[in-house]
DNA sequence: AATTCCAGAGAACAGTTGTTAACTGCATGG
DNA sequence: CCATGCAGTTAACAACTGTTCTCTGGAATT
């Protein structure tokens, strides 16, 4: 199906994620209703007329931001939230991801953080719409867990929100623990993960106990 | 202690205020870092110059803003927190006072959801400093609450950050039940208030069980 | 009553913004 | 090989921004 692109769309896609990145960049110190196409076009180097050729505003760009930051994350929640080992191993090795992510990508988590409460609707309501997808897979690896027997459909979705809550939070602080000064980051990052993994651990406990 | 103020006075702050309502009226649709100085000085009705009397600049009025959202609130939490009643009651209880917070005064709420990740630093830090506050007066309640005995000032501060980040959480969702088509608006907020109640009892559940 | 103070007004500045129109040059498909 | 398509350029526009300096009227102080 994936056909190779001639020179002209390979430039054109080319441009497109220059502009993207760039957008990206001058989004860790200011917010996208802020976010000028001239500012854009002028980091790339391209004209400001181009920008026309690829989005339609600065706002659909944020939406095109939202796809590419979250868009690619869906195989791995799911095989995060299932997964073998005991409890205590799944949520260390959760938290560890969270982090791992946070470390390879600062400037999307940011990003995300950022306009899903942030001043540009139609961005704020992507954003929505791919936590919402995360909450039902979420849902969905609950839901093969032997621990959620006897569950509601309606209650493991109300779990499973507090889950990718509770995912955000973590990922932005340990964006917090990332930035400032270099010395002591490593003893911040290990306190936000110690901290979100009691949190998982005391949720995890109320989950056991939902029955009783 | 209170003085009253004089003519002069009166006046200054009367501006003051006219300036932060504008300004919160203006971020219903936009980001701080996007908010300008003549846009509220023309929401008001004074000169641009006007405003550099009562501010240094819009990021300085953002701060300003977190004072008047967040420093009142103290006392409400505590007594929301703490008070009498099953776990179940108080649940229904704090739920049911954060929907009336949002329904009166929904641009604070708002404005605080939006700016605590927002593009302004200043203002991140001083919502930072202002929850940081909550989760500590909550973790002073909890103290007091027989359920707590045998538990580590740590592990109450670690519960009081959950408590409080679900309480911002809850808070944002009736905002988004708020907004929007008039039509089914109760029944939005219901189910807001359903969830948020049930992932609360989960919490408390988890806090229950936490020593076994 | 005379003097000081100061919140707000007015005008001007250099720089920025989004959007338009008409263009150029090169990859593409017939 | 030639005609078409289209990514990116150039130039220009009206509107807007934050900030400066100077001025004014009336409250506050003496």
């Amino acid at each position: 199906m994936s056909h190779t692109l001639g020179i002209r769309q390979a430039q054109k896609q080319k441009t497109r994620q220059a502009l993207l990145d760039a957008a990206l960049g001058l989004l860790e110190e200011q917010s996208l209703s802020s976010l000028g196409l001239r500012e854009v076009t002028r980091a790339v180097g391209v004209a400001p007329t181009a920008f026309y050729r690829h989005f339609r505003s600065t706002a659909d760009l944020g939406v095109a931001l939202v796809e590419e930051a979250l868009g690619s994350l869906h195989p791995m929640i799911r095989t995060t939230v299932s997964g073998t080992g005991d409890q205590e191993e799944r949520i260390t090795r959760a938290i560890e991801l969270i982090a791992r992510h946070v470390d390879g990508y600062p400037a999307h988590v940011r990003f995300i953080a950022r306009e899903r409460h942030g001043g540009v609707q139609p961005v704020r309501e992507a954003i929505r719409d791919q936590l919402s997808r995360f909450a039902g897979e979420v849902r969905d690896e609950l839901a093969k867990d032997p621990v959620s027997e006897g569950w509601s459909e309606d209650d493991l979705l109300m779990l499973a929100h507090l889950y990718v809550d509770q995912m955000l939070i973590t990922a932005s602080l340990f964006l917090e623990a990332l930035e400032g000064p270099e010395e002591a980051r490593e003893e911040r990052e290990r306190e936000v993960a110690r901290v979100a993994t009691r949190q998982m651990r005391l949720i995890g406990l109320g989950r056991h106990h939902w029955l009783d």
